[in-house]
DNA sequence: TAGGGTTGAGGAAACGTTTCCTGGCGGGTG
DNA sequence: CACCCGCCAGGAAACGTTTCCTCAACCCTA
């Protein structure tokens, strides 16, 4: 900068001007402008938000479960492209599922200066959550509820959305309803499982503890499980699996075993290729994307200036009819 | 930091000794450590980073096509997964193909003064990568050869596998054999196409140019090119697709047309649930994760020092024969 | 005992930028 | 014609760190 002010014979000051495109002798922009063009000069980041007034980095922090997650990735995607229409870049980083590595990653963010984080929280009381959120960091939990009380949420509505599968079954004529869940310590494995609890009293459904499995956290777990849950006897005749890594872990159970015609099976939250499977696999979907979306617009209000009470936005599922759902019970 | 000195009764310096872990009396590290941990101390990336010596970020960029891409969250992952044990920091941001997105990206990731550069380039020429490579800052480009020269590159053996492909296929018996490629800016399509022709050629194999689907970019475009191709006479009894989501679009395509068991189909690179369509799906795969590591690692090596001339990795392809590239030609 | 060497902490400069403040110049008015 | 006001560019301070350099204190040796 001293460089490019130096050859424009201009003073630093009148550089950063430019730079900044604040109104200047039109002569004097040009001269600034092929010095620095001349120079390949590129202005520093770290210093500018090291000096301005505002401590602005332009720089948002993203904590996800894995970033190769699918459910994760159409999050990360929705939120990048709501910041850079504002200028912002995005640091994503993978927790998977580890507060440890949540607050690791976190305590970086902050040193970072981000401007504002978006976090889907593993639930565990994070200290690095709560300071920067006292800081004055807007930070805004997506997915899960937050840890700490007084931040905003993006969810959605895991239990409702569940019960209505559940409902689904039963109207179809299923009594004995399997359920999948994953790590007891996740909010939403906690609220698919109590929508499931809730549906299947409210029903009078029969519930067997070996007809549901919790702390299933991976396909490969899932499969095992449901291939378990389905060689008892009685076995169910319908199952919800609340992941959509369980969701595929039971697919090749049920084939496997040869049930995945004659066994109802629903899944939470969509996956590519889902109506492409034999059968086709009904789900209960949730729209990562618009999830993404909102958080960043409230993330991008709280940066600007909204400092409203915290928002607890809840969005709705919807139901994908596609085929696996739509079994009915053997002798129906 | 200032407040921490004052708090503990020590200087600037010492406190930024403690902070850095530089010897120093263990009786004041206490006290600047208490101090810290009152004040809620954090130290300043951006300030450090400003006056260090290296002037390193400890932050890396990362250029991909699409976050959302499988292809690409693997490798993000994989990019991730070397870095942190580093104590890197990932910044990552897709490009959507789009040179200008590129060129903006690799703009703002160079003002961040990230440590060095993996990217996924569009193939255009591109000023900012270039400036990146001149000014001393490592680059590494994945998947796609670099367009600019002296730059390491970590790429699949696209041809062969396309070739391999081909070979397998008319050892089947297949003579008409179908291709689908994205977009001809994109140096694997390019590579893929080119290796089709190759083998094609050296086979023998009568070639249509309506057998020949170029510049198909979605799955939708690729579903409406197979159906196309499917539809006229003579039609091609095998087909190879040079890209994930292409090869969904064809399947679409075929099962439209309730070719799925009739016509050979092999596609380029793996994706998730391949495996369960019916019939399961045979693919040249490449390991996303595998060329994320090398040019994690390469990238960490350059950081550490190593200014040996340009590597270029090329990455063996394998077949996964699954059953949709095992249907032999009609009569046989 | 005195001097030199070694160790370790503090002060201050420097990193690249923005922003405040000052000073010069030009134009308008009395 | 002279004075005052306003505008605009330049100089310098400041942002939060690291690092160089200085200086004090201590120990060891002559």
């Amino acid at each position: 900068m001293k460089d490019v002010a130096a050859l424009a014979g201009v003073g630093l000051a009148t550089v950063s001007r430019v730079i900044n495109g604040v109104a200047v002798d039109p002569h004097l922009t040009g001269r600034v402008l092929d010095a620095a063009r001349q120079l390949g000069y590129r202005r520093d980041t770290a210093a500018t938000s090291l000096r301005r007034a505002d401590r602005r980095t332009s720089t948002i922090g993203l904590v996800l479960q894995d970033v190769a997650n699918p459910f994760s990735s159409a999050l990360h995607r929705a939120v990048e492209d709501a910041c850079v229409r504002r200028g912002l870049l995005v640091l994503a980083g993978s927790s998977d599922e580890e507060p440890e590595r949540e607050r690791e990653l976190l305590g970086v963010l902050l040193t970072r200066r981000v401007d504002g984080i978006v976090v889907v929280p593993t639930g565990a009381p994070d200290g690095e959550l709560a300071a920067a959120h006292r800081d004055g960091t807007p930070v805004v939990c997506v997915d899960r509820a937050s840890p700490v009380p007084g931040v905003d949420t993006v969810t959605a509505d895991n239990r409702g959305g569940v019960a209505g599968a559940v409902r689904a079954l039963h109207a179809l004529g299923h009594r004995r309803i399997g359920f999948v869940a994953d790590h007891t310590t996740l909010w939403t494995a906690r609220e698919r499982h109590q929508g499931f609890v809730e549906a299947t009293a409210e029903l009078g459904c029969r519930a067997r503890p070996e007809w549901v499995g919790r702390d299933v956290h991976t396909a490969e777990a899932a499969r095992q499980a449901v291939t378990g849950m389905f060689t008892t006897s009685p076995a169910p005749t319908a199952l919800v699996t609340a992941q959509n890594w369980l969701t595929v872990g039971a697919r090749r159970a049920l084939v496997g075993l040869g049930l995945h015609h004659a066994v109802a099976h629903i899944g939470f939250d969509d996956f590519p290729l889902a109506d492409m499977l034999d059968p086709p696999v009904s789900v209960i979907a949730q729209d990562p994307a618009e999830m993404g979306r909102r958080a960043a617009l409230i993330l991008l209000a709280r940066l600007d200036g909204d400092d409203g009470p915290a928002r607890a936005v809840t969005l709705p599922t919807r139901y994908i009819a596609r085929g696996s759902g739509e079994i009915p019970p053997p002798g129906r």
